[in-house]
DNA sequence: AACCTGGAAACATAT
DNA sequence: TCATATGTTTCCAGG
């Protein structure tokens, strides 16, 4: 545990930054936020972040150790700094504890104290006042950074999770609107609720009103104008996701250029949400523990802070289950089953955040989905009884197998929800992993709690192969209203339906590094209604033919209708669709799991390089499927070399229809034309060159960003062969990606652009590479826009990158500008063509949007 | 009796 | 502002 919290100091040097950028962002949160406590937050995320960073660096391979960096604090200075109000920080955390301790109800919030000042607050006030609440929001409307934030969001969104707790505090204390939505009922609901008990459904959600989508202030103020307030809980861990993801971010960024910056903003957006469970830094726990103060106290057991800390982390939720329903033990220790007896190797040390983006194989280890889940499987609310464990498709149960693995020691698997927009990969806020126990289960299990986020762990044993059947994995639906309000949360419930199943493993190398590998499955919808009325791709005969068109590609997937539309799109750099065609559907090859289309014929014919597009299947206005890709090639088939910019992000996509393409556009940055993997690879060298050589010119970018802090670490060791390996294997290319491994996400999302683009995040291998899945991953953000990048669909969008401040530097730095250009803008306009699928592509735009007020 | 589910009514929000 | 379309969450009932 300490290790943990240790190496996140260690990484804190990214926190000083971080205080820069929260400056900027503060004054305007603060001031939404009013109340604020959360404040207090955004101290605390600086610590968290900082970790983050730090730990993006250490990446998967940080070492083993408890690492290195134990000593540092600084992170926490740096929090001051941010903070502005140190003190108040430190207040917090210590109020907070006692608070906690008083009760979870009680506790009042220290934020009192916290919110002090909005000044504080700011940065992570803006965190806060999002994820304050809608209310905050509301109050904010203006802030865009809160809504912005989402590029980050899905981290936060855990870290944020203090919802119940805080809220509950918050309101305890502030007595002003406590209840009011956040605080009370509604995350209550969530947090405990889900993990506890059910509760009256309906009156508490309700109560929180509805949702109060952030996006339109009005809302908001119905439910509670103090949410403020609450914020204050969550504020911490959530500021730091807020500041710097969107608003503030974007502001911010323009502003500062600084890498260190940009680290900083990184390492708050892991941090906060994710939390990187066990590299938590103390400040964060400290803010968590405010929340789940109830919670540290019983946890502890472990004693130090940090091990409590993280626990404390967890948010209440997190203590909170651990009490009601596996109590603490599980934590750490689990019962039954033989295998949890054992302690466990990786726990302790810094473990990277949720949110981050890993590589699913590196060196010899590969980390695969045997077996994937279904398309479709109906979450449940606490309200309900279980819906049962998650299906495969032909029967029987998902398999994940760690290949390359010859030790004896057996390993854990982690396994937790994941969202399954174009997004980066990271926890997602509305779902989390149910534990399925009895007899028909035949995998042992036990759940933790890392940031707000339930995480499965299952014994991945030699003798089996390091294969595991997941029998064990139901998937719980939290009520939009509960977990809107959460001070950090940015993302929006409505229509984010669709879910991954995200498997981790660590594992402990003689060198005392510890290579983590992740995996994420395909696209899993868990609305009922969504999964009857929403046609879906699983995947495509075809991935690419000449301009020409003409052949004939068998699409199978769900829900389709005798009327069912395949429409192909080409989209410029701002959003707007450029082409589009509608492909002839054989009518008499028709079934609902299958369409047989012609491929139209491209606009132009004499492309010289390879064009990405995108298709979708529409069955109305609003039933629409996610993009799926396609790419058109030159007569003359060319193979992957790009020459222009353009045409690699093209190439890209094409090797893995989805995920892949994306990505790489956000590479595009880097090394400018590599394919795909190599970029990987590159980044991952680079990376410290960049960091080193110049930060500044980072900061918006997601490009250097990204790679500088974490990759370091990772290059060297990593990236095996598989990064070099250019092959556009579709399959395997995420994982290659994943080699990027080290680096974070968060600084990300910039960086993730560039690394993660891997998709690596998305898809398995064993994935279909087709399937839209791996697209949301993509995300370029290079931006904060990340956010913004719509989805799968829109290769072209991706481009956007210079749009915003931050990104262009970046790029021409990073010497691909040309490419840069391209980088996609997704703004707002496009709502319309986007059809606002997913709720992710509707922030997006408000993001954008208000990115670029920001700037403007 | 406890789970799982599928279906759908009751709610709510978005257009 | 109203009506309709959609999306979410709670209930019910059967296996």
């Amino acid at each position: 545990m300490k290790s943990a919290d240790e190496d996140a100091y260690s990484y804190t040097p990214n926190i000083s930054l971080s205080l820069q950028l929260s400056s900027p962002c503060l004054p305007t949160q603060y001031h939404n936020l009013q109340t604020s406590p959360s404040i207090s937050v955004s101290i605390s995320q600086p610590s968290s972040f900082s970790p983050s960073e730090d730990m993006g660096s250490m990446g998967y391979y940080q070492s083993s150790g408890p690492n290195g960096a134990p000593a540092l604090e600084s992170p926490r200075i740096e929090i001051t700094a941010y903070g502005q109000f140190p003190e108040d920080e430190v207040e917090e955390n210590n109020a907070p504890v006692a608070k906690r301790v008083n009760s979870v109800v009680t506790l009042t919030l220290p934020s009192g104290e916290g919110y002090r000042d909005p000044s504080c607050l700011s940065p992570a006030s803006s965190v806060s006042s999002r994820s304050c609440h809608s209310e905050a929001s509301s109050y904010e409307s203006g802030y865009s950074c809160n809504y912005d934030n989402s590029p980050q969001n899905s981290p936060w969104q855990s870290p944020c999770v203090s919802p119940k707790g805080s809220s509950s505090l918050l309101s305890g204390t502030l007595g002003t609107s406590p209840r009011q939505s956040p605080t009370g009922s509604p995350r209550t609901s969530v947090t405990d609720e889900s993990w506890t008990a059910p509760r009256g459904s309906r009156s508490n959600s309700p109560c929180v009103g509805k949702r109060k989508y952030s996006f339109s202030g009005n809302a908001s103020h119905k439910y509670h104008p103090y949410s403020p307030n609450q914020s204050p809980g969550l504020s911490p861990q959530t500021s730091p996701r807020l500041s710097m993801t969107e608003d503030t971010w974007l502001s911010n960024t323009n502003q500062y250029t600084n890498s260190a910056i940009v680290a900083a903003i990184n390492a708050l957006s892991t941090d906060g949400m994710t939390d990187i469970g066990e590299g938590i830094p103390l400040k964060t726990r400290k803010t968590s523990m405010e929340h789940s103060a109830s919670v540290s106290l019983k946890i502890e057991p472990g004693g130090e802070e940090t091990g409590s800390a993280e626990l404390c982390h967890e948010d209440y939720s997190t203590s909170r289950l651990a009490f009601k329903k596996e109590g603490y033990t599980s934590f750490l220790d689990v019962p039954h089953h033989p295998y949890w007896s054992k302690p466990k190797p990786y726990i302790s040390p810094s473990l990277p955040a949720l949110d981050w983006q890993l590589p699913s194989s590196s060196g010899p280890y590969s980390l695969q989905i045997e077996v994937q889940p279904k398309s479709h499987h109906r979450a449940h609310y606490e309200t309900e009884g279980s819906r049962g464990a998650v299906k495969a498709l032909a029967g029987g149960h998902p398999v994940v197998q760690l290949h390359g693995y010859m030790e004896s020691e057996p390993l854990t698997l982690q396994l937790f929800i994941g969202t399954a927009d174009d997004r980066l990969l990271r926890p997602h806020a509305f779902y989390q992993v149910h534990r399925i126990t009895g007899k028909t289960v035949s995998t042992p299990s036990h759940e933790i709690m890392q940031a707000n986020t339930k995480v499965l762990e299952i014994p991945l044993l030699p003798e089996s192969n390091m294969r595991a059947i997941i029998d064990c994995a139901g998937i719980l639906k939290l009520r939009n209203s509960d977990i809107e309000l959460r001070k950090g949360e940015t993302d929006i419930g409505r229509k984010n339906t669709r879910v991954r199943m995200v498997f981790r493993v660590h594992i402990n190398q003689p060198n005392g590094r510890t290579v983590s590998l992740q995996v994420a499955s395909n696209p899993i919808e868990c609305s009922q209604r969504s999964a009857q009325e929403l046609p879906l791709v699983d995947r495509q005969s075809v991935d690419s033919c000449s301009a020409t068109g003409g052949e004939r590609m068998l699409i199978s997937g769900h829900n389709f209708q005798l009327d069912s539309k395949v429409v192909f799109v080409e989209k410029g750099q701002d959003g707007h669709h450029i082409w589009e065609m509608e492909a002839k559907v054989e009518k008499d090859s028709f079934k609902p799991t299958a369409l047989l289309v012609e491929i139209p014929t491209y606009r132009n014919q004499r492309i010289s390089s390879p064009v990405l597009v995108n298709f979708y299947i529409c069955n109305g206005k609003r039933k629409r499927s996610q993009y799926q890709r396609f790419t058109y090639l030159p007569f003359p088939t060319i193979k992957t070399e790009p020459h222009d910019d353009y045409e690699l992000p093209r190439l890209c996509a094409q090797q893995h229809s989805t995920s892949l393409a994306k990505p790489y556009y956000a590479l595009q940055a880097v090394p400018a034309m590599m394919p795909s993997e190599h970029r990987a690879c590159v980044t991952a060298t680079y990376g410290p060159q960049r960091l080193t050589a110049k930060p500044s010119s980072l900061s918006c970018s997601s490009s250097s960003p990204s790679t500088s802090p974490k990759l370091q670490d990772l290059s060297p060791t990593h990236f095996s062969p598989q990064c070099l390996s250019p092959g556009p294997n579709p399959g395997l290319q995420p994982s290659d990606i994943s080699h990027v491994s080290a680096i974070q996400p968060t600084p990300g999302r910039y960086q993730q652009s560039v690394l993660y683009p891997s998709g690596s995040a998305s898809s398995s291998p064993g994935s279909h590479p087709s399937t839209p899945s791996s697209a949301p991953e993509l995300i370029f953000t290079p931006s904060h826009s990340l956010t913004q990048s719509p989805v799968t669909g829109e290769a072209t969008e991706l481009p956007k990158v210079p749009v915003r401040s931050g990104p262009t530097p970046l790029l021409q730095d990073e010497g691909a500008p040309a490419t840069l250009s391209i980088s996609i803008k997704q703004e707002p306009q496009e709502l319309d063509q986007m059809y606002l699928d997913d709720v992710n592509e509707i922030i997006r735009n408000d993001l954008s949007s208000i990115s670029v007020h920001t700037h403007a």
